[in-house]
RNA sequence: GCGGGUGUGGUGAAAUUGGUAGACACGCCAGACUUAGGAUCUGGUGCCUCACGGUGUGUAGGUUCGAGUCCUAUCACCCGCACCA
């Protein structure tokens, strides 16, 4: 009997769907284990082979899991809210939802024939409305709560609205807006409805302020500051600008320090971890006002040197720093309002790209130093950042680097406060090691003495106080696009109010165009369909908005990351309609053992869960502080693109011998050349302008008799015209002296994986390349090769492949084994379909210990000792493998194993049922065959009742007798360099040992009459000879 | 600039506490069986050398009987952050 991957694959994928096998139960006696992917956006591209990767690891430890006896939680769903399917539907009308249907579909049908074991019946689709119901839900509850500082940590707003009742806000202590007025309990309880709505927003969890917002024109939306990458949108690369909005924001800043301590409470990577802790950005200092001269207004810096406050020698605000206007001078108007204007024209890009260009304009205002009164003329510059501390900066040019450029290019004072050290070295000092001088009743401190004195002597004087500062910034939560959650929010004379839990879904309306409105509302502004009747508590037409009892609702939708910033916990309860998971799921659940997923979540994806997280855990709704206990970043797959290479005539220019100074450029043949790849890199590259060329004797040669050859004679005519010329020698005519080449990508699949010839049919067959039908190929042997370049896997570059095609042809198992066995689960790797037989042979060898050619061949024979031995052997190492995480190791330790089996001719019970367990986490399809006929041979699946599969039995136990040798095969080593082996058994003493050795003839060979100095024997390990 | 990571054959990669470097595969070479081979099986394959032997884990040192592994310096590449006060 032959292993056909296929029938096997087809129908044991059907009997586990039947038979419910993976479906996890909430009520069980078994520890729990809950493994979870990031789930996917479902692009309409589909699934490349790099996709299912960390997929095919999860699944690897949920088998694993199983076997060991624990109840195992892994479920899949889809982030299905999302740029490119709106993109998409702007583009051609249809409806969002539809294509992502689609395109739900479509992976689903992939994923399926790779045969995971995921609990399907928990499926979560972020853009379903039973599913984002919750997730408006859990918006609301944001809005309900504010920090508590004293507490640390979420609480319900009615725990601040007590206070504001008896106490005023006075002694409040919370995370909020800054420049909350303060007030009495008399005046709150005065203030209206809308005024006391008003200063609640500036300390609910998520409010509605005005702020100064990514502004993406392109996409016409604005975006977070994790979507930005290299000032550019992360979707499409788009620029993006400043810009002051009215916009939903999440008050993540609260949690600032909690997500930086929690990072030492979980098992991720070093680096995850240190992106996180990177993007939290803590910094240390202390926060200082400045007394402007003849200004009532006061300047706040955040310093992290308040020692340095002595060389304060000028100050700088950020150009869109509210006091600019204030405080500017008439004399200096006209010049700051230039340069206000003209950073505020530039892209985030610009200012980025330009950091060298030292800019700035004095304001005409004086600050006051709080120690020695001088005044301190006040700056503007671009260097300050308006989004960092308070976006101004008390500049002292001894101690930054920065501000000594900047007083440098301004011709600033510059005062040297450091002890022992020229100033043009002040700033790259090491602060730890030098001493304070110029700087009064800090003089002769060091850098640690001096913080503490000085924030000491600043509370004194109640100029300042020490303060912990963060980048993080709280994170824009509006989105001007349709296909996102809505918002369960309605506005009462501009006020936002929530709608109760009952009503909720607020499902997305039907629009007729997905673009922002023509007075530039977003997309939801064209639905007619949406207000909110206060009465019936219904979505009801825009025409009965009466400002009475019905309302306008909000027309902004939830960014991309809401719906994914919680799922793992609706998998627990995925189909419970009150809650987004009952406390009892919760409870036993709890969280996620462990994740696997993409690194470019790290500051996204990953700290949005753990806030959101965090603030559940703190309103009593979510069971731990962390969502993801592990987390493993797996590698991206690349692709291996190809290669050809076309030199096209079109583009040359040629010459007329004739008239040697002149040229004609273009046009002679719509022919292309294309290049076999050695060819072409024997050729030298040069850069001629903009152009990369060719330099080739033998090419130009080849060329430029084709070209001479084959002149039109409508551009001899053209030729004949412009040189004005009566006759023309075809021979005269000449062509450039180099070759303009073009380097393009060509489909993967057309090109065979070991040898890189392409198959110039298909080549020529396919209309992407139908302009090169004509084209003359320069082959090597007869044969057009492909250069190739590792890349990432994209449609644009034909590099993809298909994880369905791997499955057609080699069969899921062998897909499974041979992307674990690529290399490392977290390093990226290219994939080369070439060395898939390896693992595809290794299958067939392995089917071959249970079967030939004439049918089932296991025998109840007792196993020989060596068959023990490579069994427990590969116990062994696959379950430390798998605990590990170093699945390909586990992969080549299979390869021996049966290599040794077959070469014991094993087809033994007693070590093929465990072999058959350990291998199916791996491969479960094979295995699961391999099982079902240990067990049930020649029964039909439909006549099993009592048929327990193989994902039920437990876990092999690897048992250290078999392994236990009695000799070992000791390396000679002289002088540290190996010689020669000698076997010996392993119950000598080390004198028993060197006696051997000694008396070997080898060993006399080795030392030719010398008496070693030193013999080092390590009984077990290895012998050593010295001198 | 700061932080994290990686450097081992033609290729993907292995290597417990320092103890036979290159396991396992791909590719390549040779052979067997075949009408055929991109099927299967057997053997070989780090580099230099006909061989003896030498040499070899980015580079240069060091510790050690012994270093891919530990220490110091240095180079290259990748990733993240970046005018962050």
């Amino acid at each position: 009997m032959k292993y056909f991957h296929n029938e096997i694959e087809a129908k044991w994928q059907q009997y586990w769907a039947e038979h419910q096998t993976f479906a996890a139960s909430n009520n069980s006696e078994k520890p729990k284990y809950y493994v979870l992917d990031m789930f996917p956006y479902p692009s309409g591209a589909g699934l490349h082979v790099g996709h299912p990767l960390g997929y095919i690891a999860s699944d690897i430890v949920a088998r694993y899991k199983r076997h060991q006896g624990f109840n195992v939680l892994h479920p899949q769903g889809y982030d299905s809210f999302g740029l490119p399917a709106e993109q998409y539907a702007i583009q051609t009308g249809q409806h969002p939802e539809k294509t992502t249907r689609e395109n739900i579909a479509r992976y689903r049908e992939q994923l399926d024939k790779i045969g995971f074991s995921f609990d399907w019946s928990r499926e979560v689709r972020t853009s379903n409305p039973d599913y984002y119901k919750h997730t408006q839900w859990i918006f609301i509850q944001l809005f309900n709560s504010w920090y508590n500082k004293t507490s640390d940590k979420a609480e319900s707003i009615e725990t601040l609205t007590v206070q504001f009742e008896q106490n005023g806000n006075a002694n409040v202590n919370a995370v909020c807006d800054e420049n909350v007025p303060s007030f009495t309990a008399a005046q709150w309880n005065a203030f209206s409805s809308e005024e006391q709505q008003s200063i609640l927003l500036q300390y609910r969890l998520t409010y509605l302020a005005e702020t100064e917002v990514n502004w993406c024109p392109a996409l016409g939306t604005v975006l977070a500051n994790d979507e930005i990458v290299n000032g550019v949108s992360e979707r499409g690369g788009h620029p993006v600008i400043r810009k002051k909005m009215t916009q939903w924001s999440m008050r993540i800043s609260a949690y600032a320090e909690r997500l930086l301590q929690g990072l030492e409470t979980i098992d991720w990577t070093e680096s995850l971890k240190e992106s996180q802790r990177n993007w939290i950005g803590k910094s240390v200092g202390a926060s200082v006002t400045f007394n402007l001269k003849n200004h009532e207004d006061v300047i706040e810096v955040f310093t992290t040197r308040p020692d340095t406050i002595f060389g304060v020698t000028f100050m700088t605000l950020a150009p869109e720093h509210e006091l600019v206007a204030k405080i500017t001078t008439p004399e200096q108007k006209a010049a700051v309002e230039a340069y206000v204007e003209a950073t505020a024209k530039r892209s985030e890009r610009e200012r980025m790209a330009d950091v060298k260009t030292i800019s700035g304009v004095f304001t005409g205002a004086y600050a006051e130093h709080p120690f020695t009164k001088e005044a301190i003329p006040v700056w503007i510059g671009d260097y300050v950042l308006a989004g960092y501390g308070t976006g101004a900066v008390m500049a002292v040019p001894c101690g930054d680097e920065r501000d000594y450029a900047f007083a440098k290019h301004f011709d600033l004072p510059i005062k040297n406060i450091l002890e022992g050290v020229d100033i043009s070295e002040a700033a790259h000092a090491d602060k730890n090691t030098t001493i304070l001088a110029n700087s009064e009743f800090l003089n002769g401190l060091s850098y640690k003495e001096a913080t503490k004195k000085i924030i000491e002597e600043l509370e004194k004087i109640g100029a300042g106080t020490a303060k912990v500062n963060y980048r993080l910034r709280d994170a824009v939560f509006s989105r001007q696009r349709y296909w996102g959650e809505p918002f369960p929010v309605y506005y009462v004379n501009g006020l936002p109010q929530m709608i109760a839990k009952e009503h909720l879904p607020i499902v997305l309306p039907e629009v007729e165009k997905y673009l922002p409105t023509e007075d530039g509302q977003p997309p939801l502004g064209n639905a007619s369909v949406w207000a909110w009747d206060t009465v019936s508590n219904s979505v009801v037409a825009n025409d009965k908005i009466d400002h009475q009892t019905v309302f306008p609702l909000e027309l902004n939708t939830m960014p991309g990351w809401a719906g994914s910033s919680w799922y793992w916990m609706r998998y627990m309860d995925a189909h419970n309609t009150n809650d987004f998971a009952s406390a009892d799921a919760l409870k036993y659940w709890e969280n996620v053992d462990l994740y696997i997923g993409g690194s470019e979540h790290a500051t996204g994806h990953l700290l949005y869960s753990r806030f959101w997280n965090k603030f559940l855990k703190d309103r009593g709704f979510a069971p731990t502080e962390e969502p993801f206990k592990k987390l493993i970043n797996q590698g991206m797959i690349l692709g291996m693109s190809a290669k050809f290479y076309v030199v096209n005539p079109s583009s040359f220019e040629y010459k007329v011998f004739s008239t040697p100074m002149t040229s004609l450029p273009r046009t002679i043949s719509n022919k292309s050349f294309i290049i076999s790849s050695k060819i072409f890199k024997e050729s030298k590259i040069h850069r001629d302008g903009l152009f990369p060329v060719l330099e080739n004797e033998n090419l130009r040669v080849t060329i430029r008799d084709f070209v001479k050859s084959n002149i039109s004679d409508k551009d001899i005519n053209r030729i004949k015209d412009l040189f004005a010329l009566k006759d023309i020698d075809r021979n005269l005519i000449d062509i450039s002296e180099f070759l303009p080449f073009y380097e393009l990508n060509v489909d993967v699949d057309f090109v065979d994986p070991i040898t890189n010839e392409l198959d110039l049919q298909r080549f020529l067959n396919d209309n992407k390349f139908s302009q090169y039908k004509n084209a003359e190929f320069i082959l090597e042997d007869g044969k057009y090769i492909v250069g190739r370049e590792v890349e990432k896997m994209s449609k644009s570059k034909y590099n993809v492949v298909n994880p369905d095609d791997i499955c057609n042809e080699y069969g899921a198992d062998t897909l499974r084994l041979y992307e674990m066995f690529l290399g490392p689960l977290e390093q990226a790797k290219p994939w080369n379909t070439a060395g898939i037989t390896g693992v595809s042979g290794f299958l067939k060898k392995l089917w071959r210990l249970y079967f030939d050619d004439n049918g089932f061949i296991v025998t109840d024979e007792e196993p020989t000792k060596d068959m023990y031995k490579s069994l427990h052997k590969t116990i062994k190492k696959v379950t430390e493998d798998i605990e590990n995480f170093s699945f390909n190791t586990s992969v080549s330790q299979f390869m021996i194993c049966v290599n040794e089996l077959a070469q014991q001719k094993c087809h033994h019970r007693a070590i093929l049922e465990p072999l058959a367990i350990l291998v199916s986490p791996y491969a479960p399809h094979i295995a699961e065959e391999l099982w079902y006929n240990l067990k049930l041979k020649d029964l039909k699946i439909e006549e099993l009742k009592d048929y327990k599969g193989i994902s039920e039995q437990p876990f092999p136990k690897f048992d250290e007798k078999h392994l236990v040798e009695s000799e070992k095969e000791y390396p000679v080593s002289f002088n540290g360099k190996m010689r020669f082996t000698i076997k010996l058994p392993l119950d000598l003493t080390a004198a028993e040992i060197e006696e051997i050795v000694m008396a070997d003839e080898r060993t006399q060979q080795q030392l030719q009459g010398r008496t070693p100095n030193k013999v080092i024997i390590v009984p077990g390990k290895i012998i050593n000879l010295v001198g």
